[in-house]
DNA sequence: ATGAAAGCGCTAACAG
DNA sequence: CTGTTAGCGCTTTCAT
């Protein structure tokens, strides 16, 4: 007693018509009369009809589906990025199918693998860290297949992307820190064959050089982005002759292990050295003191992404003339970098 | 000079072969003469060629893509079960699609339709806080299309499930309390119509009885997941005549607005009211104090559920015989419901 | 406004 | 071990 699937081959017996204009009336064709639409879609709701999209696809050639590769989904970030890619999505009637490449290149590549088999009908990404070539991203512009780059973009390959101004992120993070009277600004940065990273250490340096601080090699630690990494540099950093008063650090994970080094090290109200991070985590909030950080505008992004992309199903030209969106990036304020 | 794809014929016709040998080889199938299938492998990817598995799955009946629908990316916990259902499904060569149904009944059902209509091979669901009846759920059931639910589960449908033993979490958690010296131990409670929220309030109540401790009413407040309603909540409870000594909330976030609230009405150290929460956050471990809870196992969750799916495909009959996998739950103790 | 017919690319009987 | 053939369910030209 298998259940048997409601085809529109069984509306068309029902009705004494054929399969296409079942087909046509489903798809809200107007060349199909309206008494007739209303009856074939009255009809395939009663037999609980459910298109395939398979077959629909095979023969027209389109998915609706839109592959979304991100390092790993239980990075804030790139949760709510999803949700703004989602949104536009469904709005246009797309599926979206999420791969995570867990910062691995290997799954990365397997995603496009099997994305590219699934023919997806565009592949919005954000690269791995562990990612260097971008050669298997190539393989998907080869095939013409939309291709979007979110945060961790790359203008290497030419297409369409979405990134958070870094730099300018880095900046105001850092004048407020010289603002708030701060005078040997220290720097925990990642790793810098990212261009983002890189991007975030040329804003702190930019900032304190538009501020008149010199700039003191001693003062910037290279990490990674995690709770240990953060400790190690920060202690580093503050056993030096001429410690650091504040900190900006490349990431929230990263300013979480320093101001945990900060406290271990007893160096009094947690204020007396400044520290500001870099993405607003969900935890930067219920720490204390709460963290100051950088926020990005990360529905915005997704959004954008997912708007590019329509863009170009729209228009195939505009795959060849990359655009590039920039966020606004935006400081919020917290206890920890608050000078009393 | 649009792209053209590869197909099986193509390769066929490059080898003097037909599709069929093509096909064949390229699954591997051993009754293909080891030097035929391996010139045959080379040659597609020689030609650049990638199976179209829209294409395969209509023919086969299976997409060997797998659907999970969870309320949100953004909740830590189902982004790690997310992460050990891929596992299990990776390496099966099965392709995870997931849907967010944002907590609302009307996504979910979006979600349902879409992976229903997509075909995927099987279904596997953490149901929407809003959702009340089951009823679009039992549209893939009467559909053979298999079901799997984990952690918001329900008995009511008949589907193979997993869950975490939450009425032992909360008694363990609860017995903790007791144990550190606390007498008056209340309890935030969840939205009762959420089985598990229930299971937790009567996990709490046995652990009192157990040891002897009245149950008073007045120690229980009916709250959401969310910081706020925790801080209302915690309010309302230290308000009264006789206060409680200890709370144990019904998860993380709920603990953590208690926790403000504790704070804020300052009564002395944090320790002075015990504070358990229940989820292990992505903040738990990082505010202070530290959040004592329970940790669920995620991944396995993941994995667990994912097996289950596999044990269906493998044999038809045990979507009948629904099978339930419970997990153990894990206090973690940190400096919150330490008693000095 | 509707029907007939072809075919998307693959798999799987069946045949040999 | 390999070839022949049919068809999965839909869309889409072309015809009427």
């Amino acid at each position: 007693m298998s259940y048997k699937r409601t085809t529109i081959y069984d509306i068309a017996k029902e009705l004494n018509t054929t399969a296409s204009t079942v087909s046509r009336a489903l798809n809200n064709d107007t060349s199909i009369a309206l008494n007739t639409r209303e009856l074939i879609q009255k009809t395939a709701e009663r037999l609980d009809y459910r298109q395939n999209r398979i077959a629909a696809s095979l023969r027209s050639g389109r998915t609706k589906v839109i592959g979304v590769i991100i390092p790993s989904a239980e990075i804030n970030f790139f949760g709510s990025v999803v949700h703004g890619i989602e949104h536009i999505a469904r709005r246009e009637g797309y599926n979206v199918l999420l791969f995570q490449s867990n910062e691995q290149t290997s799954y990365e590549k397997e995603g496009i693998e099997a994305l590219l088999q699934l023919r997806v009908d565009g592949i919005l990404a954000s690269v791995a860290k562990e990612t260097t070539s971008l050669a298997h991203f190539a393989a998907i512009k080869k095939r013409n297949i939309p291709l979007i780059l979110f945060d961790r973009a790359s203008d290497e390959l030419g297409v369409p992307s979405v990134v958070i101004d870094d730099f300018k992120g880095a900046y105001i993070a850092t004048e407020h820190l010289i603002q708030q009277g701060y005078q040997r600004i220290a720097h925990i940065a990642g790793q810098q064959h990212i261009k983002i990273f890189n991007d975030r250490l040329r804003g702190y340096v930019h900032a304190l050089h538009a501020n008149g601080l010199p700039l003191d090699d001693d003062l910037i630690q290279y990490g990674k982005i995690s709770i240990e990494s953060g400790r190690a540099c920060a202690q580093q950093l503050l056993q030096i002759a001429n410690p650091p008063d504040a900190i900006f650090a490349v990431e929230d994970f990263t300013a979480l292990g320093a101001m945990q080094a900060i406290k271990e090290m007893g160096l009094g109200e947690p204020w007396r050295i400044g520290l500001v991070g870099f993405a607003n985590e969900a935890f930067s909030a219920y720490i204390s003191p709460g963290l100051s950080t950088i926020v990005q505008q990360t529905v915005k992004m997704g959004e954008e992404s997912a708007q590019l992309f329509m863009n170009i199903v729209a228009d195939k030209q505009k795959m060849y003339v990359p655009e590039k969106v920039i966020l606004e990036p935006e400081l919020i304020i917290r206890d920890s970098s608050i000078r009393k």
